[in-house]
DNA sequence: CCCTGTGTGGACTGTCAAGTCCACTACGCC
DNA sequence: GGCGTAGTGGACTTGACAGTCCACACAGGG
């Protein structure tokens, strides 16, 4: 008897309600952090409805994880669909930094993924999943670039994309450890600066290494 | 009545059993997945000891962070301290990776950071530190790379040790979810090329990008 | 050889959180 | 208008874990 199979539309308002809260305290506090009861009250629902739409807490947080992984990539948009150019990508680097510099929480998904990769599998999967995606966005744009020259021909967007995801990562990281998004800013750009150095020569739009844009 | 002032010989051996032991079960299930039962039977130690030499668990956590914060680092020794031109920086990179393409669970400062940062300012802080420890030394390497005009007299080497610092935690971050080195091996070649675009012609060294060293 | 303080053992308590259960309500369909 | 299913309320059980307490062992110094 697995959790609720068919909503009305009612139950899936519900539902919602209970998976928005929880990835809001999630966010703030961690999974171990955050107890059903933090939920219910966040919610104004009962421990039965918990229990009736999820089979158990960490059903509830693989939820979660589904919703951050949208939130976190619309929240990018549309800046991230548009990193096409180094003009392009600067602009989403600035949106990442606008993003982070009032509270630097870091990555909700950085965040899930230390916590549950060695803990759940199937959380860890959706984690990876969603990873991929933002990794493949970016590499999506790194491609247009290359297909219309602006990036050395040899250059692999797949390799980029991971790089400067990764970067994004770390200096979220930092950034939430520091309480600054100064190193979010120089992680970002550093990468930016690798990825300009393989921009054609004669397509190359952006200036030097590590200044603003 | 803080925990324990004057340890005999016999008395810090414990203590160092106690630390070693919490720190391995907290890189592997992280804080809240490990209590003090599950160190007190890795130790063979019982409830009174762990609260004779710490006042309470966070007090443990925070010694396990200081050890944590040694051990990342003298792992990465000699080589860190080596780090002083382009090829230093790659056998630094071979080590990084060496040392995690065994398991890969993560940088354990990087785990606790995201774990303990919005829960525990004193952890937090001495995290903080940690961080800028590592950071010092890259920047020291690359101060020196610059003092032997190996690197572009205009390059800050505090701010590429930050972004170097972020490429290793980002990547390890995403190598801990993927179960893969790949993303950290990809995240530090992209960051060590902007690096190496940064090198005075002249006292360039290193091979283009993203190839192995 | 006692006396004091460090070190050790392990039972015990209190709290908090996950998960269960049952009673009740709201709504649609026959 | 009853009947079944979705939705809701909240008390209750169970277990885990942080932290407490007291009793005992082992050392050295008078």
């Amino acid at each position: 008897m697995p959790a609720a199979t068919v909503l009305t539309e009612r139950g899936r308002a519900t539902r919602d309600r209970i998976v928005a809260a929880a990835a809001t305290l999630i966010h703030e506090h961690g999974v171990t952090g955050t107890s059903l009861d933090d939920v219910r009250a966040a919610t104004t629902t009962s421990k039965s409805q918990l229990y009736h739409y999820f089979t158990d807490k960490s059903a509830l947080v693989r939820a979660v994880i589904e919703l951050q992984v949208d939130q976190v990539l619309t929240a990018q948009q549309p800046e991230l669909g548009e990193a096409t150019s180094m003009a392009g990508l600067r602009r989403w680097r600035d949106r990442l930094i606008t993003l982070n510099e009032r509270d630097a929480r870091g990555c909700p998904l950085g965040r899930l993924a230390s916590e549950l990769t060695d803990s759940d599998p199937v959380a860890r999967a959706a984690l990876t999943a969603g990873f991929a995606r933002w990794q493949g966005l970016l590499a999506a744009g790194l491609e247009t670039m290359r297909s219309h020259s602006a990036l050395d021909p040899d250059a692999d967007p797949q390799a980029l994309g991971l790089g400067l995801l990764a970067a994004v990562q770390g200096g979220l990281l930092l950034a939430q450890a520091t309480g600054s998004v100064a190193p979010l800013r120089t992680a970002v750009d550093l990468a930016l600066d690798s990825i300009q150095a393989r921009t054609a020569p004669s397509a190359a739009t952006g200036h030097p290494a590590g200044v603003d844009g």
